[in-house]
DNA sequence: ATTAATACATAAGAAAATTATGTATTAATT
DNA sequence: AATTAATACATAATTTTCTTATGTATTAAT
């Protein structure tokens, strides 16, 4: 997953990607480590993105042209953050909307507007 | 995944036992090929279960008691009901109510509320 | 002085799909 | 009548994506 107290592994599979491109929408730089803690922040710790998941993604990213980085250094530290390119903020747009459109999918399927899970 | 024509297969992933143990619900008593027909015709072609995905999960769910089966020949060619068990029930709520909630932190993390897609 | 937090990275392994293949019956089409 | 499509099961090889483990190094806190 990404280390998750709460769901159970398999189930978030496949939204490390639009959440951090979400993330990184209206121009917002971040590097990753503070990816990991404004998840883990919104998220109440529901959500808990892993190193060994976030780096090979954002290097994905990058190499796919979605990203781009600036290194920047604290102290000696290095710091690498990440910022969307064009192409990146319409891969953004597009999964953002499959999100959407598959959650509206999923709630019919599973029936669940009519319950009280949703609220 | 299942072959999704819409959705980009790791989207998708983890919520197939899910997709099953809910359909079967209400005591509801359903066949491998059934399901996929059944979640096909709901879902308008969006999401298609593949063989290869649900037998596998089919014998998975019975395997650890979620479900049991019943062989019926229809004619010549065998088909195999799969029923929820008491236990399975429990995990079907369980894994309904986990996606339920996973869909609630997605939406508030994604910032989908005040956006157009999630009508 | 030690531990925790910050900050990056990669590699081995596991889980859950995809893709491909196989068997066999029955219905529909040419 | 012969072929194709649909029904109905199954499994195996491969790929994807994550988990778990490990590694380096700096800075802050105890």
């Amino acid at each position: 997953m990404y280390i998750c107290s709460m769901y159970s592994s398999e189930l978030i599979k496949g939204t490390l990607k639009t959440i951090v491109l979400n993330l990184l929408k209206d121009n917002r730089k971040m590097y990753g480590y503070e990816i990991t803690q404004e998840v883990k922040k919104m998220t109440s710790d529901k959500i808990q993105i892993t190193e060994g998941a976030l780096y090979p993604t954002l290097h994905a990213l990058e190499k796919q042209g979605d990203l781009i980085t600036e290194k920047v250094y604290i102290g000696k530290r290095v710091r690498k953050y990440y910022i969307l390119t064009d192409q990146g903020k319409v891969t953004m747009t597009d999964r953002v909307n499959e999100f959407a459109d598959f959650m509206k999918t999923m709630r019919f399927l599973l029936d669940l507007d009519s319950t009280v899970q949703n609220a």
